[in-house]
DNA sequence: ATTAGTTTTGCATACGAATGCAAAGAAAAA
DNA sequence: TTTTTCTTTGCATTCGTATGCAAAACTAAT
């Protein structure tokens, strides 16, 4: 029972009125009489009539849609960031075609992007070589980095201070007494990791400190477990652990606690960073930073929808302050000052 | 510097050739000889010549969009399922056109949906009004309810066997020794849910027992906490539960730890339902009914392009069996068979 | 009643690619 | 060489809607 689609014509015909009266009747702010414009509406429901978004796209130019690349889902705040940025998207009239992305398909998928002619890309933890950067601002088409950014891409950017978050931990674990801090890096490549590291390290120097060892955790469990092991299976152990972020966190305050029969913060402190949903759970209360996600989401959707409305692609980078997230999982700093 | 998008014809123009050709050359499997093909790929790629998949769609009826309906993310089944969904129908050659959900505006979405000449609808975590599944049945798009159905509607399902699931869950519970035996649904008007206690039910009185109670947790981790304190504030008090999903079985755990002191499982057993990546963390160990994610990926992918393919719409219900995981958040039955 | 001004309407065309059809070309068979 | 068969090619049309333009209808002003 396929019924063949019903067009604009068919609906004219049905109302006795051009196409074009049924085209305007269904554009807002066209010119049409309330009459006709009744009569339209009325067969258009009797006859269930659509507007064909693909055939106005193509005519108008504008085709409503936004892409939205996103490399993986299991760490817990993109979840999170993908449900907020949808709903403001979709709030504002735009569709979401959405990509998951691999390292290795990413070009292709960039491509079949630009053939669907997207009004605008949002990257969310995916890296963008340099050629795609470079292949999307072409076309003109605006380009986000949600959460990362590219120095030399003409790609605007959100992301939140990761720089100082990373400084905030340093201080508040040597403020808590701990003299053996390592850290546990996510994706070593990605700029967000880079900027949560050097935040630490600058952090610890102005304390006068160095770190007392460093693991690759590269944002999975099986890293974070590997490089949990690394640090603690010598002779000496680390007493407080900056862990990149909150979703490798727990896979490591497991790994401590069931292979190492740590306790936590007793025996050593974790910290993390995204403060995702989880972190407030009973058994780990993680300490860690929390990202402006709100912020975040209502900027890169702004720069994003001006950026389209304008015409004119300058690239912008937005940095939004962070705060630190006290809870159960580290020491706390010894009160004096 | 708004490159003005380069078209079939201009390629065209290029490669002296007739525009047929250039769109025979992206069209596979059309008749062009392989001089020209070169030619026109040569000159497609100095000029940068991307299809214009809209203007496909248009001419050939195939949008090569999925639409994917989702109602929230926070359960974290669901972020799982909806990369491993669009991994799948990526590799297929469609694309994700993501739709996040409210109660409220369903029906706007799927008018919007169907606006964008869509192949196919996949509805997860959406409660499909029999208006709108009519809506959609009249289109003659095929549509997937996952992890959910609705008898009265034309739209195939794909979900686990929900109701063996509770079975199972209060056989082990009875097997367990437990006594006072309680309930924490999700949303009381799904499908799953639905099930998922009736299963329960079921089970409870082959093993001749009744349930000591309910509560309606609702799906959030506020309904979970007042859930669990109804059914914790008297003087009696449940020594099992079975929590609709895990994810609302976190949050009860945490109430049932820091409100009432309870030793998991000691003094209470909990189970849930849906083995997220969390259930497996030591402080929760959760027993859990693990629903098979992959095969219900495949089967909704597989059920949805058959129909895409066949132009073919009937219905078909596929419910993929589930297995009991055994952790450390409820009592073990007694040895004894 | 006539003119000027405003709104509404339909016609025709455009968007960019796919495709049936017939002409042209190449290859194979006679 | 001529005829037949198969492959390539271009022309023209199509998909469904939006929109510039000019005609038409209506309103207001003289």
């Amino acid at each position: 029972m396929n019924k063949a689609t019903v067009t604009s014509e068919d609906v004219a015909r049905a109302a006795k009125v051009s196409q074009s009266a049924v085209s305007r009747t269904f554009t807002p702010g066209a010119s049409v009489s309330l009459e006709t414009r009744q009569k339209v509406l009325k067969a258009a429901s009797e006859l269930g009539y659509r507007p064909n978004a693909l055939a106005r796209a193509m005519i108008s130019g504008r085709s409503g849609l936004i892409a939205l690349l996103v490399a993986y889902l299991d760490n817990h705040w993109y979840p999170v960031v993908l449900e907020k940025l949808s709903r403001r998207l979709q709030n504002e009239g735009y569709q979401i075609l959405m990509f998951l992305t691999d390292p290795g398909n990413q070009d292709q998928v960039v491509r079949q992007i630009l053939q669907y002619q997207v009004e605008g890309i949002v990257m969310a933890s995916a890296t963008l070589s340099s050629k795609l950067a470079r292949e999307c601002s072409k076309t003109g088409i605006p380009v986000v980095l949600f959460n990362r950014y590219v120095q030399s891409s003409p790609a605007s950017s959100v992301t939140s201070d990761n720089i100082e978050g990373g400084r905030i931990l340093a201080k508040f674990l040597v403020d808590g007494g701990h003299e053996r801090i390592a850290f546990i890096s996510g994706q070593e490549n990605s700029s967000t990791n880079r900027d949560r590291e050097a935040g630490f390290y600058k952090g610890l120097a102005e304390c006068g400190v160095t770190a007392w060892g460093r693991a690759v955790g590269d944002n999975c469990i099986e890293g974070a477990e590997r490089a949990t092991h690394e640090l603690f299976s010598g002779d000496e152990r680390p007493d407080a652990l900056f862990v990149a972020n909150d979703h490798m966190a727990f896979t490591v305050m497991d790994v401590l606690k069931s292979a190492y029969s740590c306790r936590i913060p007793r025996d050593v402190s974790v910290v993390g960073y995204d403060d995702v949903p989880e972190a407030t759970w009973q058994g780990y209360q993680l300490t860690t930073i929390s990202q402006p996600t709100d912020a975040m989401v209502e900027s890169t959707a702004s720069i994003l929808l001006e950026q389209i409305e304008q015409k004119e692609v300058k690239r912008r980078a937005a940095v939004l302050p962070v705060e630190l997230v006290i809870r159960k999982s580290a020491r706390l700093p010894k009160k004096k000052n």
